[in-house]
DNA sequence: CCAATATGTTTTAAGTCTAAAGTAATTTAA
DNA sequence: TTAAATTACTTTAGACTTAAAACATATTGG
């Protein structure tokens, strides 16, 4: 039997982040709480897209960023905005192409560049899955009113610019 | 050669969120840029841990749950925790034992039941790794000042709850 | 008791992901 | 011009992850 991520803390069990919550810093349960929440919803999308629609999550990322991108993106574009390795989108974007999702060609420009686009099948089952998407997005953000969701999402852009600054060492 | 996920941004590319925030709703926005902070830092740690102490970030993570409990855990309680599947967790602690990081026996009382604990090694390990770790975590959040991050802390916390009240359907 | 059910964990298959090495095309600079 | 460096991408090895099935132990209701 799975674990089934959306029903698993019907129990009274603690998560990720309670466990720490008690004498840690600051900085630290704020790192856990951060965790927990984009876990929780990212759990919950992955489920819903493959049982409503059959795709894996990463694969609805793919297509999210080729979406908004008619000419198309290069694998290397690709891999920036998804956030994960060049190796990693190789593999993804395959899968894509056997599944008659996107398509790849070289740019003619530079023979290096790999362009990859949506094909019309891939834009139509996109299009089907956007507004269910943003439904479930809506349903888990129900709970905060604009204004604080307005407030959360500009910490988290100071949040984001403070963590960049970050990044060597 | 690999992307060296710490300094992808260097040329000016965008990332996985700053593609959608033109027209979108607000849920969205905030949705993307959750993932693109906690990709952000969960990157740069993952980096770190690896360079610096040769462990891998779900490794850690295991370590920092079971070091909060002395009395160990079970499969399932870290499975809860770690918000990940029951088989995950299966392969990460075959790995830490092979390591000698932790150690795993049935519950006297409860056959069915793996309890799994920190060995000497596998405390004496994270506790280097802890301090460093806070470290890291405190410098990417060093742009806040104490105020907006309990503000931050107190807004997540309502967010997972209206997450958590959306999980089924 | 004992069959049915529930619970805890592991196994399996397929996919995801990183880091590092490898390949190919382009650009740089002597 | 052309060797060296850079850039774009793919390949590889190993680890991580899920979902589903399988297995083992406990519990429950007859």
């Amino acid at each position: 039997m799975t674990l089934n991520p959306g029903r698993r803390r019907a129990n009274g069990s603690e998560d990720y982040e309670s466990a720490a919550a008690k004498d840690d810093k600051l900085d630290l349960r704020l790192w856990l709480r951060l965790i927990s929440c984009t876990s929780m919803i990212e759990n919950t999308v992955r489920r819903r897209l493959r049982k409503e629609f059959g795709i894996t999550l990463p694969g609805f990322d793919v297509l999210a960023q080729l979406d908004r991108a008619p000419r198309g993106l290069s694998m290397s574009e690709l891999s920036a905005r998804l956030m994960v390795t060049n190796g990693n989108v190789t593999g993804l974007v395959d899968r894509l192409i056997i599944r008659g999702l996107v398509a790849r060609r070289a740019d003619p420009k530079d023979q290096r560049v790999q362009v990859v686009r949506l094909t019309r099948k891939g834009r139509a089952l996109f299009g089907r899955m956007a507004p269910a998407h943003h439904t479930w997005i809506g349903e888990m953000m129900g709970g905060l009113k604009t204004g604080e969701l307005q407030r959360l999402y500009a910490s988290l852009g100071r949040l984001k610019a403070s963590a960049r600054s970050a990044l060597d060492g």
